[in-house]
DNA sequence: TACTATATTGACTCTCGGGTCAAAGTTTGC
DNA sequence: GCAAACTTTGACCCGAGAGTCAATATAGTA
């Protein structure tokens, strides 16, 4: 939005670029933290310990840990949703075999890499309305992804819902939670189970023939 | 609440009676708090305003606060599983009538009580054995209402899954989330998207005709 | 090399919330 | 009425974790 003079704007300092890679270090290990074990249980302790240094530093680089997390989710946001956007992009085939690889893309992730995401979107509604939006914002692009696709099997009448909306929040919930039931499962279980689920989920879009 | 007390009362006497009474009431009220805020957001101090007394009461009923929020998560899942065994018990109609009831019902009462209980369910994984245990067992009771309806289904043929206990697992996630997309609405707009929610949810058990 | 900007440290403060306990208050039963 | 049992209080301790900051170390630059 505000526009800072030209200097400062486009081609920053190799210090200032420095720091802008040291900021994405730090954010990316405290998006690792964070979708492994929701906000409430890392201390910024944690953070610094696995990036070998000490809280102080934390400080010199964020204003608080709210910031850090609002900033780390985002983070993890942008890096999942990538993901799910790329493949949504390439994906061939009938949107129910889309909308199936997507399911299964992001539950892979949810369980393998940020198997406490469900509780990073429970954010305290204590929180200040600017940090409670950023995140919704993410959940919206989010949704998008599976939005698309749902949206064309509905054209193509490959699907029908009984709400559009409703049918994501379900999909999104279960996915969601799936870390908690199949995250303890061996790997060759643990694949049967997710395949299952989304096998499953794709029900939910099913045309009544 | 509408919950019988949870606790076996074998010894007699009047005072312990009354002290089973004054038990019942610290959990009800426990329940109530941890229902709509979850373990994490709700402090002894806390629980003991709403009773009007004062934190160091508690500490003459209850060993600390993880074994008062077992028992009171366990006071609120019976509670709230027997509204739906006794709603199943009495509900008449076709194996889809009857489960929509339930779900309908499910929701209704997560929203307009518990709305947190989702946070309830994500224990901490650093708790010891023991409640870890009797909170899934709580949750195998509540499942075994709704796999019940199901099976009743699937016997008769009107409904067709792909794995009976994901799809519970997806059904659970849904309803459990309910509370954060439907919390804000006005109670008309609340009540059309709740039924719009069963009616999705429905569509999980669907037999392809 | 010397000087400056940048980055990091570690010891500090502060608050919150769980947990303790002796003393005071209340109820019970004789 | 009164002693014993039961219940409640409120002041206190303690550790965890957020946040602060002067001192120090490192990197960049002339």
């Amino acid at each position: 939005m505000s526009s800072q003079p030209v200097e400062d704007a486009a081609p920053v300092g190799r210090v200032q670029r420095k720091r802008g890679r040291r900021v994405q270090e730090i954010l990316s290990t405290a998006a690792e933290l964070f979708g492994e074990r929701g906000y409430d249980a890392v201390s910024l302790d944690d953070v610094a310990e696995r990036l070998d240094v000490t809280k102080g530093s934390l400080y010199y680089y964020f204003p608080g840990k709210d910031e850090l997390a609002v900033a780390a989710i985002e983070t993890l946001g942008a890096d999942w949703t990538g993901r799910l956007e790329r493949l949504a992009a390439t994906a061939e085939g009938p949107p129910h075999e889309r909308l199936r690889a997507l399911i299964r893309e992001h539950v892979a992730i949810a369980v393998g890499e940020y198997p406490a995401a469900l509780r990073l979107f429970l954010v305290p509604s204590t929180w200040p309305d600017d940090p409670r939006e950023r995140i919704k914002e993410l959940r919206r692009r989010h949704d998008q992804v599976f939005r698309g696709v749902l949206e064309e099997g509905l054209a193509s009448g490959e699907f029908a819902v009984t709400g559009l909306e409703t049918t994501l929040q379900c999909m999104h919930a279960a996915m969601a939670q799936a870390p908690l039931w199949c995250g303890g499962l061996e790997s060759d279980a643990r694949e049967r189970a997710l395949d299952e689920l989304a096998d499953t989920l794709v029900k939910l879009v099913a045309a009544a023939q």
